[in-house]
DNA sequence: GTCTATAAACAGATAGAC
DNA sequence: GTCTATCTGTTTATAGAC
């Protein structure tokens, strides 16, 4: 055995397997075969399996935050032009993060099944350092670019339907691979995807034209 | 003890408790106290836990049939006028079902389980019966709303776009409800929702008109 | 740090009384 | 049809050798 099992590699089997199976459908010994390594390392590395599930919740909200960086932090002025955009960039960066990236099917599945669940124990964890600033953060570009408020109910709703849309294609990845006759998500797929999500976004921000 | 345990009352609080927990996360002996009966009438009714599962998929597909009822079935021609028509008033219909219907958390929440599960054993039977037929439906109507070809990638991934950012205000309901301040979803949010997504989608078909 | 072996609890399924 | 009781396998966690 040339390689150690080591703490990182029950970490990225435990990400992939809690986000294609389930938490509670993925068992302590098909972690730690998948990682090549016995079932008591997770309980010495970890504590055991919830600890686990925490780690890669942790794992998650830093990988999110680097892709998500584009994002203007303060709450500095921007005119519209600008706004706009630093919006289609985010677009077109998440959409390639979701496709391309082979990390982020473990990645946003893990973070999807996490947030459906209302009492999951690493909802509050996420929440508060992942989605409420990101969200509000955009929430604020999207008030620059269209002229809204920033905290008003319309422009949270908005921002939320504009996720949406992006999550939904790395969430229902099955079907929609499926009725589009595609193998999987390519460069070439996620132009695709990135090319009608854009223009979606621009129908949005024109409407804002009034 | 008044009521009877029947065949009905299994098939609900399963479909409850595998929408909230997940089907692996959901024991017989939970289903079977959700029902108020025992363990294994589970048996005798669906010949097994996984017979639930496929039963509650049947149930599922049932309920989205009617609330897509609204869907012209055949390819018969639409103006535009009206083929805008009738997308708004189905995604007013949808947003309705999906947060003030009792039992839509359940039916979406089972559903959107099986289809983020790529090797499901409901997968296919749910595609073949309800995305495939409905998903071609929503094209040929965006199709006869836009002028653009109901057959090309664009449209289809126009109308999985136009799905996910409705799926995701019950998708993510523990989050948007958080972030939104709101209790749950009753009328008032649903109309706050409503109005938004309608927004959306008349930006898009703007967009479509150049 | 990594392993084997095992404990204690839990799962789904089923036999059989009524 | 509904129940109790139980079988058989699997789960997580842990004790202890090395």
């Amino acid at each position: 055995m040339t390689k150690h099992p080591t703490r990182r590699d029950l970490l990225d089997a435990a990400l992939r397997l809690f986000a294609r199976d389930g938490y509670d459908a993925t068992s302590t010994r098909a972690i730690a075969a998948e990682a090549e390594t016995n079932i008591s390392s997770i309980a010495y590395h970890f504590g055991g399996k919830e600890g686990l599930r925490l780690a890669c919740a942790d794992a998650v909200a830093q990988v999110i935050g680097q892709v998500a960086r584009a994002l203007p932090a303060g709450p500095a002025a921007l005119d519209r032009l600008a706004a706009r955009r630093i919006l289609r960039r985010l677009v077109r960066r998440i959409v390639t993060f979701l496709t391309v990236t082979p990390a982020a099917s473990g990645i946003v599945g893990f973070l999807l099944r996490e947030l459906a669940q209302p009492d999951s124990p690493v909802l509050d964890r996420l929440y508060d350092t992942l989605v409420a600033p990101r969200h509000a953060a955009l929430c604020r570009l999207w008030a620059a670019a269209t002229g809204a408020a920033p905290d008003s109910e319309d422009t949270r709703l908005a921002v939320f339907a504009l996720i949406g849309q992006v999550a939904y294609f790395r969430l229902a990845a099955p079907i929609v691979q499926r009725r589009m006759g595609w193998d999987g998500y390519a460069r070439r797929e996620a132009r695709a995807i990135s090319r009608r999500l854009i223009v979606n976004l621009d129908a949005m921000l024109a409407a804002a034209d009034g």
